[in-house]
DNA sequence: ACATAAAACGTTATGATATAACAATACATA
DNA sequence: TATGTATTGTTATATCATAACGTTTTATGT
């Protein structure tokens, strides 16, 4: 079962979130027949500790809480995989890390990042998409890969 | 009189880009009461060298055939004057930056990078911001700022 | 169960990108 | 020319990311 797109309300039940987001991870990686071992797991539920999206250093601060502070290595290489396999997205304007909403099928994601409370959220992609492949092709362009990061703010804090 | 948009012919006559570009910097920054300085005109006409985005260290090493290498600092506060004029804009996803092709009014860019040769090209943002506007709308997002970064293959390097 | 190879991990070091702070200089304008 | 403001020069440091290599764990074939 897929996360919700969209913000969440403040109100949500976010341990529905996490709950979901591992076991998605779990089945994914046992499907795919990769392995989701525990540094991923944790750097995952690290990333899954909000919908805010976080740098790798401060992943690093949260994992330190269960003994001493791993070498940066350990989280990007961890990121790594999750990247690679759909299980969390990078934001690269503002070199952070998030979990993927809904790692069931592989995609792009596209963010709606909120600059007064730091949340994120993916957005479903289809009408976007072909906006910027109509754009490219009269451009003559081939598209391979999408980057699209929308600033602003959030409906929670706009209320 | 503004550059154009979209991937130039490799034969085009590029003196007319660097021309054409330091003039429109040099009208806008009169017209607007800028200072548009020594450092801050030879960091526009690095960025302009070619139509591929710079890391900022890059500019540096360019600049330093003109003497002694300056310290990042001077490019960065030159490519802030740049940025915030409207005369160039920093990518995001390849920590580059390029000379913005369109400095009449300022706008955001949306951009199509070629993987295989590295040169960019802004791409005319209006059908993509009405997507981007609307799929911001539905999610009751108020955007302030758009990042959005194609990456592919040019028209030059497909032939 | 055992041997073997591949994958993941731990660790140290280093590279690449970006900003803070403050003194010195150039510039606008009164 | 005097005065305040913007810009520059310089040193130091913060932040983000990867290279390299030896050890441990895991999957797989015998
Ligand atoms: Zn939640
Ligand atoms: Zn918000
Ligand atoms: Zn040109
Ligand atoms: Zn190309």
């Amino acid at each position: 079962m897929a996360n919700h797109m969209g913000f969440q309300a403040p109100t949500h039940d976010h341990k529905r979130c996490v709950s979901s987001a591992l076991e998605n991870a779990e089945e994914k990686s046992r499907v795919l027949g990769l392995r989701f071992t525990k540094t991923r797991r944790k750097v995952l539920e690290v990333l899954w500790q909000s919908h805010n999206p976080l740098g790798a250093y401060e992943i690093l601060d949260r994992l330190q809480k269960d003994g001493r502070r791993p070498a940066p290595m350990v989280v990007y290489r961890a990121l790594d995989f999750l990247l690679e396999a759909g299980l969390a997205h990078k934001i690269s304007s503002c070199k952070t890390f998030i979990g993927c909403s809904t790692p069931d099928e592989n995609h792009e994601a596209q963010f709606l990042i909120c600059e007064s409370c730091g949340s994120a959220a993916e957005v479903a992609g289809q009408p976007l998409a072909e906006a910027l492949e109509k754009t490219a092709a009269s451009a003559g362009f081939k598209i391979n890969q999408r980057v699209v990061e929308i600033i602003g703010v959030c409906p929670n804090c706009q209320a």
